[in-house]
Order: structure tokens, then C-alpha cells, then sequence
RNA sequence: GCCCGAGUAGCUCAGUUGGUAGAGCAAGCGACUGAAAAUCGCUGUGUCGGUGGUUCGAAUCCGCCCUCGGGCA
């Protein structure tokens, strides 16, 4: 299994492509955003064209109406790479979610599905509120955890709430990772930050051009709530407020731009600090040939 | 030409009666176990527009000059 990870605009789809060229491949999503139906352009999935006649799985393939996870996504991620093989398919994985890619490799904690009862009711608690009840059922979470770290305070309440046992209880074993039944060839992207914070910023007014307003408009026409994954992609507030006419055109560009930068800053140090210190690192911009690169990639 | 206001961190601005300066945003670094494009932690030396003066001591008071607004001619 090959596996090309690095942040956002990096150049990933483009070398995997390339890839798929070598022999027969099947080229699988590994980022949290583009498994959503509802975001094409903006969560920069490849279109049909794109995709230049290559198999594609696991792009697009959920409604924006629901929550993925990590474990979902590895779950699929495992079928589509177990059906690769069975066809003698080399299975590429592209992405830039670095949890979504551990926890495929590595699994993750066996906790049970959250009574949604539960989970609707935590989710509506302040941060505060949330990390003193915490305090009160797992006092190791609340502990650990800082006080205003909403999203991991709610996970380990609902938890708790849910399953009757701490976060850490069900944390001291992780299932389900397939590393080990694998061979793997990854490679990180981790190119200089100048050259890819200047695609970041060409890329959201592409964009623009290439209908992001229209797919906006449409994904608020569903009125789903605000806190789903698809409505926290990015652009998707600042698209919605110049269509409200809140702000100009020029600022929500801007805006999204600036919180392309950050989230792509987030990846890099993600891929730099937590992958295996044996994974191979591209440092070099990735221009149209990449066959230097393909070639090393399947010597491994 | 005259009057008023503004000039402080990359940006927007605080700075109480003089004791050489601090917020937000941006940026950098980091964390990351079922929302991760999420969530959170750490990091603030800057000719305080310039210059001369008053003072033990000036972002702060005074003079002159420069720049940008606004008003009057």
C-alpha cells in the first residue's frame, strides 16, 4: 500500500495520479473533508476529469447530513484496500488527515457507539459546565485535559456518560489497526512553506472562480445544524457571510485564505512531529515530473 | 497659509496625574485516540514619526520639522 500525506495544497492528488500511471492502482480519500458529497469544490476534491479515468474511492461517498469519524473512515478505508489486493490493485492512499491515517494503521480505542441522547446533551453544555461534571465522572480526563479544550472535554463526558467507564479505561488498547498486515511505501510531503502557503492563497480565489458560491448557496439551502463537519469546512463561513452580505468578497477571500494557511500550518507540524521517523520526507516544491520520486516510491 | 485630529508590534488600537510599553488579530513553535478543514497550549526588543529642550527620569510636558486625515481660507 502506497500512502502520500502532507498538508493541504501540497501537490498530493497530482503525485498520486502519477502513481496510478505506474500500474494498476486504486486511489482512496484519506481526508476528512472530501469524503462529503456536498463539497467538491471546496474541499478541493478531484473532479471526474481529474481523476483522468482512475479508480477513485471514498471521495464524496457521505452525505453532509452526517458525521464521519475516524474509525468510520477506517473501516471503508480498510474494504476499499482489502479489494484492492484481492484484484492485485495497488491501493494509494492520499490525504492530509493524519488522525484518520493513524488510526487506520494503528486502530483505535474499542469504545461503543454514544447513546445520541447523550451525545446531544453534552454537545450542548458550555465548555466550562462541561469540564466540571468531567471533573466530577473521570477526574484523570479533566485532569489531563485542558479546561478549554472544548471538543476532547466533550468526548471524554460523553464517554463516560455513555459507556459508564473513563476515556482512559477503554484507551489502554487500541484495535483494529492494520500496519501490521501491510507493506508500506509512505511518503510526506513537507515542502518549503513559502511555496505552499503562495498555492494556499491561488487556490481559494480558484476556487471562487470554479462556482465555491453556488456550492455554498446549496449546502445552506439544506439548513443543517452549524456544528456538522461540512459546515465547519473551510470557506464555508466566510462564503456564507458574503452571500448574507455581511462582508465583501475581497474579506472573505482574505479570511479564508488566512484560515487555509493555519490549517495547512497544523498539518505540517502533524506530519513533521507525528509520523514514524522512518517514513520518507519530500522537502522539494513538486513540480510536473515526478518520476524520480515514483520511482523511489516503488523501489521501496 | 491657518485651525483641529492622528502618527506606538506585520495590522487595528490601549497606555490612567512623567518612572524606557500591552491587548486583539496575524505570525512562529507545539499538542493531538470515534467532529481533526476540529479543539487547544506556549512565544511580545518595538529607532513609541523625527529632532531639540525641560526633568534625576519623556510614548506622556514644551519648541520646531515631516507624513496622513478633516475643517477654514
Amino acid at each position: 500500500m502506497a500512502l502520500v500525506v502532507g498538508p493541504t495544497a501540497s501537490g498530493k492528488s497530482a503525485l498520486a495520479l502519477d502513481l496510478a500511471k505506474k500500474q494498476p492502482s486504486l486511489i482512496i480519500n484519506a481526508d476528512s473533508a472530501q469524503v462529503y458529497r456536498d463539497l467538491t469544490v471546496l474541499s478541493a476534491r478531484p473532479t471526474e476529469d481529474e481523476m483522468q479515468g482512475f479508480e477513485h474511492q471514498l471521495f464524496g461517498y457521505i452525505d453532509g447530513s452526517e458525521a464521519c469519524s475516524a474509525a468510520r473512515w477506517a473501516g471503508d478505508a480498510k474494504t476499499a484496500i482489502r479489494e484492492a489486493h484481492e484484484r492485485d490493485f495497488l491501493p494509494i492512499l492520499v490525504g492530509g488527515t493524519g488522525l484518520y491515517v493513524r488510526v487506520l494503521l494503528e486502530g483505535i480505542a474499542p469504545i461503543p457507539d454514544i447513546d445520541p441522547d447523550i451525545r446531544k446533551a453534552v454537545r450542548k453544555l458550555e465548555t466550562l459546565e462541561a469540564y466540571e461534571a468531567l471533573k466530577k465522572l473521570d477526574p484523570m480526563s479533566a485532569e489531563r485535559l485542558n479546561s478549554k479544550d472544548m471538543t476532547r472535554i466533550q468526548r471524554a463526558l460523553e464517554v463516560v456518560r455513555s459507556s459508564g467507564r473513563p476515556l482512559d479505561h477503554w484507551q489502554r488498547q487500541k484495535v483494529g489497526g492494520i500496519a501490521r498486515d501491510i507493506t508500506l511505501r509512505p511518503l510526506v510531503l513537507l515542502p518549503p512553506r513559502e511555496w505552499l502557503y503562495q498555492r494556499c492563497d491561488d487556490r481559494f480565489q480558484a476556487m471562487i472562480d470554479a462556482g465555491a458560491g453556488e456550492e455554498v448557496q446549496q449546502l445552506l439551502s439544506r439548513n443543517l445544524p452549524a456544528n456538522l463537519p461540512v459546515m465547519r469546512a473551510i470557506g464555508v463561513a466566510e462564503i456564507a457571510s458574503w452571500l448574507a452580505g455581511e462582508i465583501s468578497l475581497a474579506a472573505a477571500i482574505e479570511r479564508a485564505r488566512i484560515a487555509t494557511r493555519q490549517y495547512a500550518k497544523r498539518q505540517y507540524t502533524w506530519f513533521r512531529n507525528q509520523s514514524p521517523p522512518d517514513w520518507q520526507r519530500i522537502e522539494q516544491p513538486l513540480y510536473n515530473d515526478n518520476q524520480d520520486l515514483i520511482e523511489t516510491i516503488l523501489r521501496n
